[in-house]
DNA sequence: TCTGGGGTCCTAGGACCC
DNA sequence: TCTGGGGTCCTAGGACCC
């Protein structure tokens, strides 16, 4: 039988801040909001005791007194991740840091440090992957890993394997983890949630009536909250619930496609493989503004906004040795309403030049008499870099004079 | 006091082609 | 004068996920 664990790390941004900062464990920590310089913990610390030669080494000793605290935060920031001890308090991710800061004005607000969560996420997965090399990336902090033909993947129903990996992860990092280990990816995922944190679950076909029936339907991974609310205005609470419905029913009121995969998935199908390589089909750079822009008032300030935007996607490309043809933008107006545009190029492209030049047309297709909160490029249809027919060097250096003669 | 940033996939209509 | 039917690509919006 296919063995899948799904493992997720716990609280990951929080637990790796607290690596570097011990003095915080157990007190309400959240990390988010904007990425200012001046949100820098180390930076202040320099600041207000440029005696000390602080380093790397020393954070630890940075009094708790210290840190910054949530009250009184403005802006727009959301919660990226919340210690346990502030989710004690109603805090959660997605939350607006405002709202967070009435919850719990002393929780202790820290700026988020990609490139640090970037770092143990590879070392994370480079302990799994020496231990069960056949894993799917699920974003920074969760991953696919199939048991199936790992030796000792079978025993005690992968509870082994899992708790193998567990405390490779620990020991070599200091971070828990929790993991599912079920017959399939669906199942593997609500399991890993059963044990928070630092807990290990196995889920067998058995276990359908008694553990997976009885959750709200929302717990499968792809209903959300709009599938979740259709459900319930037709009386389905439960994912057992859901099993009950015939195949039929849901594919006429959900749509034959969609209806067919809640079917399947309320009766645990689903013969997903554990995909190890993908390619990206999209890039993008989006930038919510610190307060709503409009398009005349504000011309000179959204114009350098939007070519920053435009170059940070070139440069993503050539980093990543892609280049796009379909080339997109978005925007978010004061009342949420998001539109989009795009329009596909003869050529692939990953100069930062005829993207703002493509994207600078596009701009001229949507509403600009209302207010602005958002505005992103994307670049789609990806290829890899080298086997296109992206334009010469020559012609590019031609669309700058021009750019720059009528812009 | 509203609601980040980076993605994927699906749907649906229209253009265009054979 | 009377409207077929696939297939593919493009575009816009939206649901969902981490």
């Amino acid at each position: 039988m296919r063995r899948i664990a799904h493992l997720d790390m716990d609280a990951f941004y929080a637990s790796v801040e607290l690596l570097r900062y011990p003095q915080l464990k157990g007190l309400p920590v959240v990390i988010g909001g904007g990425r200012r310089r001046e949100d820098d913990v180390l930076a202040k610390l320099r600041e207000a005791y440029p005696e000390h030669e602080w380093s790397e080494e020393r954070l630890h000793e940075i009094p708790v007194d210290f840190f910054p605290r949530i009250a009184g935060y403005t802006g727009r920031g959301v919660i990226t991740t919340a210690t346990y001890a502030a989710r004690q308090f109603g805090i959660g991710s997605a939350m607006g840091l405002m709202k967070a800061a009435k919850l719990c004005p002393q929780a202790i607000l820290l700026p988020v440090d990609f490139d640090q969560y970037r770092h143990f996420s590879r070392e994370f997965k480079r302990i799994i992957t020496e231990i069960a090399p056949v894993m799917e990336n699920r974003g920074v902090d969760e991953v696919f890993i199939d048991f199936t033909e790992v030796p000792g993947g079978q025993r005690e129903g992968g509870r082994v394997l899992a708790r193998l990996i567990q405390k490779s992860i620990f020991d070599a990092t200091g971070l828990t983890c929790s993991v599912g280990v079920a017959p399939n990816k669906l199942l593997a995922k609500m399991a890993s949630e059963f044990n928070k944190p630092n807990g290990i679950s196995i889920v067998s076909p058995d276990d359908l009536q008694t553990l997976i029936w009885p959750l709200p339907c929302r717990k499968i991974n792809g209903i959300g909250p709009k599938a979740e609310a259709k459900l319930q205005a037709h009386g389905i609470q439960t994912i057992g619930d859901l099993a009950q419905r015939e195949r039929f029913w849901l594919m006429e009121n959900f749509g034959k496609s969609y209806g067919a995969w809640l079917h399947d998935a309320a009766l645990g199908k689903d013969d997903r493989p554990v995909e190890t390589h993908s390619e990206p089909v999209s890039l993008s750079r989006e930038t919510t503004f610190e307060r709503d822009l409009h398009a005349v008032r504000d011309r000179e300030e959204l114009g350098r906004i939007f070519t920053r935007l435009c170059e940070q996607v070139a440069s993503d490309l050539q980093r990543k040795a892609y280049v796009g043809k379909t080339i997109g933008i978005k925007l978010r107006y004061d009342n949420f309403q998001s539109v989009t545009r795009d329009h596909t190029l003869e050529q692939h492209t990953d100069q930062a030049a005829l993207i703002r030049q493509t994207a600078g047309q596009l701009l001229k297709r949507v509403d600009l008499s209302r207010r602005i909160r958002l505005l992103g490029v994307r670049v789609g249809s990806l290829q890899k870099q080298g086997f296109t027919d992206a334009p010469s060097e020559h012609s590019q250096a031609q669309l700058w004079g021009d750019l720059s003669a009528t812009d």
